[in-house]
RNA sequence: CGGGGCGUAGCGCAGCCUGGAUAGCGCGUUAGACUGGGGGUCUAAAGGUCGCCGGUUCAAAUCCGGCCGCCCCGACCA
């Protein structure tokens, strides 16, 4: 391909609104250009690197025994009504109603496929014999989201791998879903991306029953515990933490100060009320009034630490679990928002407490009446809950213990989420009558797993973390093209000549190569090959050519080095088969052991 | 949806506080010349509803009100 028959607005500066780097490259490198908030174009160098990504999910996917097909991305608002996602999704589904003729139709752009793979699973599944099977399709995923934002890691429309297995028992889908969680392991590392499997939330299944793939970056907007001593890794919405050794656990050996009613007008938060009487946030005790199921409860969580509410959820056995509304907590509490506490509830709701509320003594809770908390509060003197009330309820935090093993502790670091393997059990085959008969002529729901792959964020998080200050630095699997051809000078005959018939030979051979053939200066095209990032920079220039020599560069490392123009096309071939051999973190840990990038 | 920031030529910005004449600068673009190994030089030119609507004023890019859009933080995110 001709640079100059190809169209590719790289930008020199960086567009106001772009921060991070994968937004501010792919805007500078010609990949993406705006729409709208949450939506982008794809130019010609932005979509072949999709189409590459895409290619090796498909390839994987296959390879695993997944089979493609392609469903729509609208369906019939119905559908997400049986099965009670209309309300979960709520402002996220983007849905409306058509006319067509005399009648009103209610559509929604999907933003996954359960519903309606699992429809058609049910029309056409009926048979232990048809089991497993796991369909996948590449399709464009709609969500409305609230705020999009860095650039195309968090758009309203995006691309999507999405897939489903289909299994006769949980045997069989443990199996299909590790057949998928090697194939993202595959996948991943062939995108050359720094990828960790973690423990991921996992609903009513629990167990081991989701993982996501992050990627570490510094912009992501997941956050993962890692142990380095074991190795284990989860979301920060999931992870847990080693527990205390006794419950209920015992108090620290202080001093037991009074309880004491203390003045606190205005301060509601825990922000507040620690400035507000000069004490530390670990100080205060927070009480939550939450319904799960309907049925309020409190629960105590110190002041520094965050409630996690799926720990909440499973640890009451509840199905659903949301904060109170204020009516509510107004009536368990007799006060306003934000002043409830574990001495003197107006009504008696269960009490239930995180392992950390034990470590504070002469904690400031509050009274329960308007504009006032307690100090010195104390157990069990003040208040008291039974052992099996105490429980790992909050979000763990950097340093906190492992729970795997016995001596390591928890790292916490950004990530993006490239991808997510979920056990889903039978949800949808229930909601949506999709069942199979066994041997012995029994019927069964379909058990289910779903697995799912950002496309648009292998190529984000690949930029993210493979970036220098010149622009992006492609592994030769998602690079726009591998080889880029940079005659110095288009204007001097020789050189044009031996570019152009390099290119052509590169191209006959089914190299993905591109020929800067613009009339401009070589600086300008030096800064758009490294901007861009191609991996592979082949320069012509007058003086290599009275000596029979091209210039090699691979952008991963600093130093270019000359090979003959004799035989340059079969050369170069054979660099990008050797290349390709190697994983590319390990090319750029190499390069990076070698010498410091000059480019 | 709460908090903050921004909106002036294709891109990046100045001007606004303290209202005033033809709205500037850099890059890019067009034409020509020189140049030719890391965004080069010179000459000439094109390109603007100053986000939109309304108000104040003799006079608004500038002051006031409303709205829209974009970005960041937070809430939300099967």
């Amino acid at each position: 391909m001709l640079w100059s028959r190809t169209f590719i607005p790289t930008m020199k500066e960086t567009p106001e609104g772009a921060e991070i780097p994968s937004h501010v490259l792919m805007l500078r490198a010609g990949l993406i250009t705006q729409v709208m908030a949450g939506a982008y174009t794809y130019l010609p160098l932005g979509l072949r690197s999709l189409r590459k990504a895409e290619q090796i999910v498909r390839e994987e996917m296959d390879r695993a025994g997944a089979v493609e097909l392609l469903m729509p991305a609208l369906s019939p608002m119905s559908l997400w009504e049986r099965t009670g996602r209309a309300r979960d999704f709520g402002n996220v589904l983007i849905h409306f109603e058509l006319v067509r003729g005399n009648r009103k139709v209610h559509l929604a752009l999907g933003p996954t496929h359960e519903e309606i793979i699992t429809d058609m699973a049910s029309r056409f599944i009926s048979s232990y014999r048809q089991l497993p099977v796991t369909f996948y399709q590449i399709q464009t995923k709609f969500r409305n989201e609230e705020r999009p934002r860095f650039g195309v890691l968090r758009t309203s429309e995006f691309l999507m791998k999405d897939a489903y297995s289909f299994d006769a028992s949980l045997e069989q889908l443990n199996e299909s879903y590790q057949k998928m969680y090697d194939a993202y392991c595959r996948i991943f590392e062939r995108a050359g991306l720094d990828y960790l499997p973690v423990e991921a939330e996992s609903g009513p299944i629990g167990g081991d029953a989701s993982h996501e793939f992050m990627v570490p970056a510094q912009h992501g907007e997941d956050v993962l515990v890692h142990c380095r001593q074991c190795g284990y890794a989860a979301n920060t919405e999931r992870a847990a933490r080693r527990g205390p050794q006794q419950l209920p656990p015992p108090p620290p050996q202080e001093e037991l100060q009074p309880l004491e009613l203390v003045d606190t007008p205005g301060a509601s938060s825990i922000e507040q009320v620690s400035r507000l009487l000069g004490c530390q946030p670990s100080q205060l005790v927070k009480t939550l009034i939450y319904l799960a199921d309907g049925r309020p409860v409190a629960v105590l969580i110190r002041g520094d630490h965050e409630a996690n509410e799926n720990k909440i959820r499973r640890f009451l056995g509840a199905e659903r679990l949301e904060l109170a509304p204020p009516a509510v907590i107004e009536q368990v509490t007799g006060a306003p928002v934000g002043f409830a506490g574990p001495v003197g509830l107006r009504e008696p709701v269960p009490l239930y407490a995180d392992w950390d509320v034990a470590t504070t003594s002469n904690a400031v809770v509050g009274a329960n009446q308007a504009d006032k908390h307690y100090r010195g509060a104390n157990r069990p003197r003040d208040f008291d809950l039974p052992p099996e009330h105490w429980g790992d309820l909050r979000v763990v935090a950097d340093g906190d213990p492992c729970p795997r093993c016995s001596s390591g502790h928890l790292r916490t670091s950004h990530a993006i989420e490239v991808g997510h393997v979920f056990k889903l059990g039978t949800k949808y085959s229930r909601a949506l009558g999709a069942r199979f008969n066994d041997a012995d002529e029994q019927l069964h729901d379909l058990i289910m797993g779903c697995y799912g792959i950002g496309i648009n964020r292998i190529l984000a998080a690949l930029i993210e973390t493979s970036h220098d200050r010149h622009g992006i630095i492609w592994p030769l699997s998602l690079a726009p093209y591998e080889v880029v051809v940079l005659p110095l000078n288009v204007k001097d005959e020789a050189v044009g000549r031996a570019a152009q018939q390099l290119h052509d030979q590169l191209e006959q051979a089914g190299v993905e190569v591109l020929l800067d053939d613009r009339d401009v200066r070589a600086g300008v095209k030096f800064n758009d090959a490294d901007l861009i990032g191609f991996p592979l920079r082949v320069t012509v220039g007058q003086r290599g050519l009275k000596q029979g020599q091209l210039e090699v560069k691979w952008r991963w490392e600093g130093q270019s080095r000359n090979i003959p123009l004799e035989g340059a096309a079969e050369q170069v071939q054979q660099m990008l088969e050797e290349a390709r051999q190697i994983p590319f973190r390990q090319l750029v840990e190499q390069a990076r052991g070698q010498a410091e990038p000059a480019s």
